[in-house]
DNA sequence: CTGAAAGCGCTTACAG
DNA sequence: CTGAAAGCGCTTACAG
């Protein structure tokens, strides 16, 4: 019985009465630091460094405080802690992105990291195009405190939110296709990789006329990947035409706007690549209406791998970005003095071919 | 100046230096209750009573303690406040959904009600399936002593686990298809309403060969949504054999081998009935590869309005949920005595028609 | 209607 | 390596 080695005690009997075991059917006082100093005979101080992993505690005083809190099943109180650390046990996902399978993956990524160590995930969705957005933000973090945020593409790209995390001392974690900022708060998605895979797979089929539907160009992804894309074409000695090139929205609806533009041109391209599936799905809708199919006159590509990519037909290829890793790299990283360390975040975005694409004929 | 109408304050100088503007660029000192109670000339126990809207304070101290509290910017920590309460400021979705579109939308649904109020959405998706989630949810309701949780279909529908939260005294909102607790509880979605309305649409479009696709039967959804289609065709006098009617699991892949197995029946029915978007996804797949088309061939109504429904090509004709508002009304249920009361939360889905549906040939 | 005291369950200096 | 004191910023009894 680890009671039995209490040695001198801070007599303080009537607060801490333990919850004798037995006495009623639910455990109506929760066991607290004291409770836990008073049964290892050491200070609540003591109990505190253990908790927090404070080197300096002897061996085995630490062990016995362990054991003795495993034991009791005694979780310190995340209010009483945050209190006192002047800082929160939550973690903010602060993104901008009606994409609901992205955030979803992104989230459960996340959670897989927050499991077991006590801190949550507060969402916190914002629109970055409202100016005052970043107040928003300023608001969320500093009412509740939180310990850190991750930022999702766009409002990651935004340096004016960044900045206003660091004039508040706020963790945080970044999310995009190349690296904005320290090794230690950017997760780097490749997107560049991928879109060069899809440009040799195209080229390797042997298609000639090769069109493109971007997305906004202010968005960082648009440029990477229409970049990979073009370049490595370029390299290839393919060079696309300007009327090839569209902006899409990244949106069904830009999707077939821009397929119907192009599926008019002459020639007509024999192979559209999209930077997200939802355009893909557009190219689709847009092919059908003029009679022509998939992939016999029209191949298509998209970006993203997400559901509808397996649910369309034919099934669509595409470049898959492991959406989930990003989001639990990134909420490790957070953690990254709490928990497990030395997770590299490596994203690498790959082809992955389904039945959209043959050879032009 | 407020502060110049300060009587007797308790000495509190060195403790209480007040944020002297354009001492220094940013406030390093945050203003708390004490602050406050100084300003204002009371005891910051009245402070409190009016951050918690105690009817105990004479109007015209109410008035100056909440005019100088907006003129300061005050807002009273939540991590403090947590502590004492014995109560954190944290609402809880619980929900075991896989289906992204779903729960992005009732999230979105549940941060409008929580906007503003100081109230954050911390998110815990659960696998019903594992016979311990309920611990986890113990876990995660105790551990953060959350404010409240909902409960998203389908741990909505499970009563061991809302035994569970009645046995922590945690507040808690259900949303489920007809109601199964008091309605103070409870978010009713009416799935049956737009079941009927399917029923009704198909049967005077004048088809005869009706088959439904179901999801796991354990459902509640599924069993009101099959339930009031097959009622209501019962009721015009159109019997649906056994065989036109099958169990999918509320995935793509089980609708499209359900399709398969009732577009080889003979009589082939002449419509079908998903009772969700996914499984109509998978018609779609099935009727391609069997060289049938929609609606030609084949007439196909979905349930959810899922994003999928206006990208298949031709659009879907679906049931639309209005899953935003379910969230919306389940959060603001939960702050019922917080924040505006009286939000009737009465949820009617609709038929949305487009073109997957035609008569018969 | 208002307030002084004690406490929520922890941690931060500060000593030793 | 360990501890007693004070404090984090609020609220709950308890008085008046």
């Amino acid at each position: 019985m680890p009671a039995s080695r209490t040695k001198k005690v801070t007599p303080k009997p009537i607060v801490t009465e333990a919850a004798a075991p037995g006495s009623s059917g639910k455990q109506v006082t929760k066991t607290t630091i004291n409770e836990i100093a008073r049964l290892a005979g050491v200070s609540k101080k003591t109990v505190s460094r253990v908790i927090n992993r404070s080197p300096l505690v002897r061996e085995d005083t630490r062990l016995k405080v362990e054991t003795l809190m495993r034991d009791v099943g005694y979780v310190p109180d995340p209010m009483a802690r945050a209190l006192a650390f002047r800082r929160s046990f939550l973690i903010g996902m602060v993104y901008d992105n009606p994409n609901a399978e992205y955030i979803v993956n992104m989230q459960n990524g996340a959670l897989d990291s927050l499991r077991g160590t006590g801190y949550e995930l507060v969402v916190h969705p914002c629109d970055s195009k409202n100016a005052d957005y970043i107040e928003g933000v300023r608001r969320f973090i500093l009412q509740h405190k939180l310990y850190g945020v991750f930022l999702v593409p766009r409002v990651s790209e935004d340096q004016e939110l960044v900045d206003m995390l660091v004039e508040h001392d706020c963790r945080y974690a970044r999310i995009a296709a190349i690296s904005l900022d320290a090794d230690s708060k950017m997760i780097t998605t490749n997107d560049r990789k991928g879109a060069v895979e899809v440009a040799k797979y195209l080229e390797s089929l042997g298609h000639k006329h090769i069109a493109m539907i971007t997305g906004p160009h202010r968005y960082l992804s648009t440029r990477e990947r229409g970049g990979g894309f073009l370049e490595t074409l370029a390299n290839r000695g393919m060079k696309v035409p300007a009327e090839y090139i569209l902006e899409g929205g990244y949106t069904f609806e830009s999707g077939v706007a821009c397929a119907e533009k192009l599926l008019a041109l002459n020639p007509r391209p024999t192979a559209i690549f999209t930077l997200n599936d939802e355009m893909a799905a557009g190219v689709y809708k847009a092919a059908h209406k003029l009679g022509l199919s998939v992939p016999e006159d029209v191949s298509v590509v998209g970006f993203d791998d997400s559901p509808i990519a397996s649910r369309l037909w034919p099934s669509l290829s595409t470049v898959r970005l492991p959406i989930r890793d990003m989001g639990l790299h990134a909420a490790a990283m957070l953690l990254a003095d709490v928990a497990k360390p030395g997770s590299a975040p490596v994203i690498t975005p790959h082809l992955v071919v389904r039945e959209s694409c043959q050879p032009p004929r």
